[in-house]
DNA sequence: TAAATTCCCATGATATCCCATATTATCCCA
DNA sequence: TGGGATAATATGGGATATCATGGGAATTTA
């Protein structure tokens, strides 16, 4: 499975149109599904996706006790979740109540994390990079265990 | 597993193409692999790896609390990695970013470290190894256990 | 019908492809 | 074992393709 690695930095023009970053463009249209753009629970952020991560995401929700606290707040991510069809240039528009939650104004950061990437207002991203690297530096990463995967993908 | 061993020094050229060393291809090219660079958390160089153990951090992160302090950190790792194609000749172009986190303007140092390898500005990495070795002749050595190795490699 | 959205084409910048060449390393045979 | 032949590698540069961005025109929405 192809990740959502490194970030890009877009203009939104006049008419509100930022480009998807081709990299990212090409793994969703190879998978041939759209875009899902979300709302962060926890951070001034959006979050991107293909809509079969969304379903992961169902999936888990599913599994909780649907009366939940939990899985009440974690219902409001499918709740504000937009898919989003870009144009032939490969540009979306981002929702107004999407540029504020983020404070995204004229460019737009996309940060791949892996499996989804997130949207940021580009000096707010600099910052908690600044601040992580520092952490790291100060010892405090988390421990990594890393695991040989599967070559078949099948236990994923 | 085939081991990143040795160092090289290969120039940027005026479109800021640099050769990665054939070696170093053969090991991704005979697993089919992508390049995948980082710029280290801990040093002033840069982290080759193969595109393997970039899906291992992202498994890691999925069996964790998305929304914890932890996988926000590794997903910093993934959002500053770059996936590098290297054209036909074997040359990558080094964005931005990784040349000044590297200080490195004309020259690159390649140096195999085992599992991965690094980037270096030369006169730097140099200055590192000078100081590895008079520390190690000042009787700073630290304790090297070998194991012997399951011939099946099945234990990594 | 005015405003907003979408479609389509244009363009500059950048990255990639492809071929050429010098230098170094490897091979092979006397 | 020496040394010329051969192959691999690093490097250079022109041609081509891709990408982000801009904007006019057509279409939809309110």
């Amino acid at each position: 499975m192809e990740l959502f690695t490194s970030t890009y930095e877009n203009k939104i023009d006049r008419k509100g149109r930022v480009s998807v970053p081709a990299k990212f463009r090409a793994i969703l249209d190879h998978r041939n599904e759209p875009l899902i753009l979300t709302r962060s629970l926890t951070h001034a952020c959006l979050e991107g996706m293909s809509s079969e991560r969304m379903n992961q995401i169902a999936d888990a929700i599913d599994g909780m006790d649907a009366f939940s606290e939990d899985a009440q707040m974690l219902q409001m991510i499918i709740a504000s979740a937009q898919e989003l069809r870009p144009d032939s240039e490969g540009r979306i528009v981002l929702p107004e109540e999407f540029l504020s939650h983020a404070n995204i104004d004229e460019m737009v950061l996309f940060a791949g994390i892996g499996r989804s990437f997130q949207l940021w207002d580009p000096s707010q991203f600099k910052t908690r990079e600044t601040k992580s690297r520092a952490a790291a530096r100060d010892g405090q990463m988390p421990k990594l265990i890393l695991k040989p995967r599967n070559p078949t993908g099948a236990g994923q």
